[in-house]
DNA sequence: GGAATATTTGCAAACTTGCGCAAGTTTGCT
DNA sequence: AGCAAACTTGCGCAAGTTTGCAAATATTCC
């Protein structure tokens, strides 16, 4: 084995590392936000916190703080009117974080493997 | 307010179901866990676990436990090699659950506000 | 002002997670 | 067989999560 191994310093990681965010996904990492999640992508306009309540099996003061770690995750929008607070998805901002993370994952996988797929190939054994 | 809002039941939340896996994103919500793909995904090869140690600041033990965390997320391949256990990232997997989820969100949301940005528009208010 | 509605927040209970250490297992080497 | 190397697993602890209930905080409507 080779007793020192080639970690890339370069554009590799770099362009990978500003999608690196446990914060976004531990905020995707429970069944409830998950299906809070499907329920605005799914559902046409705004929705308030005791319409989204009917979504998960869970009280509405656990949905309101389910939505506020979404919300800092930066995943959904509030707009505040009257008493009510209407949550929308920001879908562009999840999915620019998803596919801005695989892409720069298979650059990376591309990048450290060089073009032809030689001696160290990181592509499907 | 309308008392009974239109949640689609049909193939937008169909096609985004399979790809709300929680484990998934737990997998990923941990900085130890992401430090630990970068590093696969940066490194040519395969990389045991006492190697893979030295990118983030936990013990090997710990180091153990997450790759198993990673691997039963489906995110990164094992194969025992002698005495050594070597990881390697299942680039094609990530990516293919992260677009996934993104391209049946944005399904979702030109399903459900229709083609014209009618009514409920959800995107950008 | 007072009642009703909508949401947030404090609190406590149950549970989960991440961690290091020590012990156990498997494999290779002499 | 004996020993070392590489990894996994059980244990305990500290810290963090999720949840419901109840109280607090807006906001609207008489």
């Amino acid at each position: 084995m080779n007793d020192a191994k080639t970690v890339l310093p370069d554009a590799c990681t770099d362009a990978l590392t500003p999608f690196l965010r446990p914060e976004l996904f531990r905020a995707l990492g429970d069944p409830s936000r998950l299906a809070l999640l499907a329920r605005l992508a799914a559902t046409p306009g705004a929705q308030s916190v005791t319409e989204l309540s009917s979504c998960c099996g869970v009280h509405f003061s656990g949905v309101s703080r389910h939505l506020k770690i979404l919300h800092d995750a930066g995943l959904i929008d509030v707009e505040r009117q009257g008493r009510e607070a209407l949550y929308r998805l920001d879908c562009g901002a999840l999915a620019l974080a998803l596919r801005g993370m695989a892409d720069a994952l298979e650059a990376c996988q591309a990048s450290c493997c060089g073009p032809r797929g030689a001696e160290g190939d990181c592509r499907r054994a």
